[in-house]
DNA sequence: TCAAATATTTAGACTAATCTAAAAATATTT
DNA sequence: AAATATTTTTAGATTAGTCTAAATATTTGA
């Protein structure tokens, strides 16, 4: 059994070797955790040990394969406790994150089976995410995000990338949520910015980093 | 914002002094929370620097009214758990109470408030137990155990004292469970022990220990 | 009542997780 | 290829929570 803080860690390098591929390094973990690079020093020692990671000083990590089984583990379990606060207990998108944080480290694996049932097994959380099953595997669809499409272009939101409380209020201010249909209706060359109708309704101009966040079946 | 360990001490010292009112004495929370004496000690007097406890060496603590809102909260929590994985999660009373001492411990007020209100504010767990309000109440109601009736009595399973596992799966082996109409038959004065009708159907021998746990409506 | 038994606290040590400051290794520039 | 900057590790300290063994206080009961 791992401690809560051990999992924290292995969630961690997974993020970062999500993004980038290769060996993760110290300080992109100390940034995650919120650490200094020194306790995540220690702690990468006390991994390795475990057989979690592949960890050679001044080099970087590397999740073996037990290691990465447990962090997809934990977000299956993130992403399922998110989808249960907003379909069931009513939560808005903007609140479910930090929750999950603590729920996804409830073990028992009876647990999260039978949340998994009760759920119907969906298979993304409620900022789009795919969810794992259990032995790890994650749904994949064809989604790209709004900036790279041209003037004319209708589409589904299917999730965002970035998850900051900021940003997911501005979008319920826009009534933008997942499902709502976004069509692109002038594009500013200069600073990447669009005007966009949402839902057949209001248009509003979006700046490119809101574009860019925008995840879109394509 | 309290460790984990704080608050699982609170609710140990809750619990003894339900049962042995006045002051709790350093071996009693010993025996609940499974450490030593000594860590007891520890312990009481953090607890006492911030006012949860009222703690005199050598004379057993008691809990302050902030400390008896904290264990009465922890409660709540832990009963409302049980009632959703058993009402819909489908897991047997057997199981629930190792999940939800984790699940007790996930803070956020909106969490427990939701939950509560998702599950329509239940006023007994799947054990019988009175499940406490937002402000610590209980919902009294009449109930006594089996023993103390006579040959004859028929009544209503409310709920049960003891948790242990292995008695709660000689129940459900026995068939009997919440709602479960039981009648005393015979009953032996020399051991306690009693024959009882089971709804009406099967009548089994139980033995006092039994008839001592088991909660009927009176 | 006072000696023995029991309960509780103290002393001192250990682990996990953290920090800051300093040292060492690696990467980047000139 | 040095010099400089950046990254990472080590050293040493701290806190929460735990333990065992020893000391002390309280209770029991002869
Ligand atoms: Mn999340
Ligand atoms: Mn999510
Ligand atoms: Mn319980
Ligand atoms: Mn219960």
């Amino acid at each position: 059994m791992l401690t809560r803080t051990e999992e924290n860690y292995l969630k961690a390098i997974y993020k970062v070797s999500e993004k980038e591929n290769g060996r993760v390094n110290t300080n992109a973990i100390a940034a995650i955790t919120e650490t200094s690079a020194a306790s995540v020093t220690d702690m990468l020692k006390r991994l390795a040990d475990k057989d979690l990671i592949l960890y050679k000083k001044y080099k970087g990590v590397s999740l073996t394969k037990s290691g990465s089984k447990i962090a997809t583990d934990l977000i299956r379990k993130h992403r399922l406790w998110e989808y249960f606060l907003v379909e069931k207990l009513e939560f808005s998108w903007v609140d479910v994150h930090e929750i999950a944080e603590e729920l996804e480290h409830v073990p028992f694996d009876s647990l999260i089976d039978r949340l998994d049932e009760y759920l119907g097994h969906p298979k993304f959380d409620p900022h789009g995410d795919p969810i794992p099953n259990a032995e790890g595997k994650f749904t994949i669809r064809a989604q790209r995000s709004l900036d790279g499409f041209d003037i004319g272009k209708k589409g589904i939101l299917l999730g965002v990338k970035e998850h900051h409380k900021d940003f997911l209020i501005y979008l319920n201010k826009l009534q933008i949520s997942l499902g709502t249909e976004l069509e692109i209706l002038e594009k500013n060359n200069y600073d990447g910015s669009m005007m966009i109708k949402i839902d057949n309704n209001a248009s509003h101009l979006i700046s490119e980093k809101v574009s860019k966040n925008l995840l879109i079946k394509s």
